[in-house]
DNA sequence: GCTTGCTCTAAGCGCTTGCTCAGCTCGGGG
DNA sequence: CCCCGAGCTGAGCAAGCGCTTAGAGCAAGC
């Protein structure tokens, strides 16, 4: 299969599937703004005045201001999910598809960093059983990540003590980018894509190959039930 | 005059320096509530609420609001600061001090999860003049992490291309540990600090011990403008 | 006993919020 | 020509917001 290396990073058009143009004008303006003041301390006559209508034509495609933040976290989500799953199911050795994993999630997080922005960290502020939704999402991220690490375990290319808590942590490596990244700054998204990917495959990688293991060590098996909800409570 | 209590770790008593004490009971009850729903979705009827007093009575302590979010992140800050220059500052490799470092970080943002997730992701919400300044303290925080990384690169324990990218990835991955931080969960802030330490090390260490470089690469130099705010916007 | 100063409350002010609704505009079918 | 439904606006409602004010309660000083 052919990997779609054009539209598999960032960029491109987000917002091309939602329709129609009003409602995708008034979803970009929500972006915007929620990335630059939170979700509480944006006001829906912002995000209508961003696109260049009256507050009241806001409620014409959206039920409430709610409803467009569950649609973007959707979206959002949806998309890294496809990111790390296309990923974890490509080919090549798990070195090579934790680089890839690592390099295509964090240069969406990077290029994207203000859509990423509002889909990792306004997952409070969705009503709850949109939340429960998301999270769900979020655990086949989690999956994805973690088959990863156990492949590369069980062929002995990685030496991974506690493979839950290091997929934790990777994916929480990458998910910060969106936060501290800045467009204006030094590095570009495809260079951080690829520092990360380095420093990853450092923090896993087995000193020197060695034979794969017969028998999976049960403190190094992975455990669906092993991570719960990653979100900041439960 | 008695010093404050001299704990390293996240733990003690982390506001017992804020006087009288109903103005010690009005900022606990704001962290709670910051960190449970963001600032901008806690009213300030919550917050007098969770302390036991009328709304009126918080304004003869703070004088608005956003003073409280000020004093919170300015004492967050200064503990922040405080455990990664002890580290920095202290005997041993490289190595040992990153290791502390990034241990000790690490417990503080899981064992205070409440109180740093205030502090690391509500920068925003403070007004311009307290927000320089408290960018200024995470700058040196930033410093004090590359130093031991530029130690370690000169005295060849680490092999670390990128200083400032790879400090940044550091103080990044310890950071969103206060997001994803659970109490009721399966680790404890104990065990997910030695957890990082090892997976940072792992991360920056040389494969093979070298002889220290004599002079200092270009590329690998600490450079004090390398690293602006690092904060979500500018 | 009275004043003073400090802490706190009850009541509420002025304003902004998310959201609603009657009505305007306008292209297309009869 | 009128009508129609879809898209949008101007005006505004009820609720909740940050914050203020007048005054009560009470310990300390004289």
């Amino acid at each position: 299969m052919r990997t779609a290396e054009q539209t598999a990073d960032g960029e491109g058009a987000p917002w091309g599937e939602v329709e129609p143009e009003a409602a995708r004008r008034l979803l970009v303006a929500a972006v915007e703004a929620f990335a630059e003041r939170g979700y509480h301390a944006t006001t829906t006559r912002d995000i209508a005045g961003r696109a260049g209508m009256s507050p009241a034509a806001l409620y014409i495609h959206y039920k409430t201001k709610e409803e467009l933040l569950h649609r973007i976290s959707r979206i959002g989500h949806d998309k890294a999910l496809e990111i790390l799953t296309a990923a974890a199911d490509g080919e090549g050795t798990a070195a090579e598809r934790l680089s890839e994993a690592v390099r295509t999630f964090v240069l969406w997080h990077a290029a994207q960093h203000t859509t990423a922005r509002v889909v990792q960290y306004e997952l409070d502020s969705l009503a709850p059983e949109h939340r429960t939704e998301i999270v769900e999402l979020r655990r086949r991220s989690d999956a994805a990540v973690r088959r990863i690490l156990g492949d590369g375990v069980r062929d002995g290319e990685f030496d991974v003590p506690d493979v839950p808590g290091t997929t934790l942590a990777v994916l929480s490596l990458c998910i910060d980018v969106a936060r501290w990244f800045n467009a204006a700054g030094r590095r570009t998204p495809d260079e951080v894509g690829a520092l990360y990917a380095g420093l990853v495959l450092r923090m896993v990688s087995a000193r020197e190959p060695r034979e794969p293991r017969e028998p999976v060590g049960p403190g190094d098996s992975p455990d669906p039930k092993a991570q719960g909800a990653d979100g900041p409570q439960q």
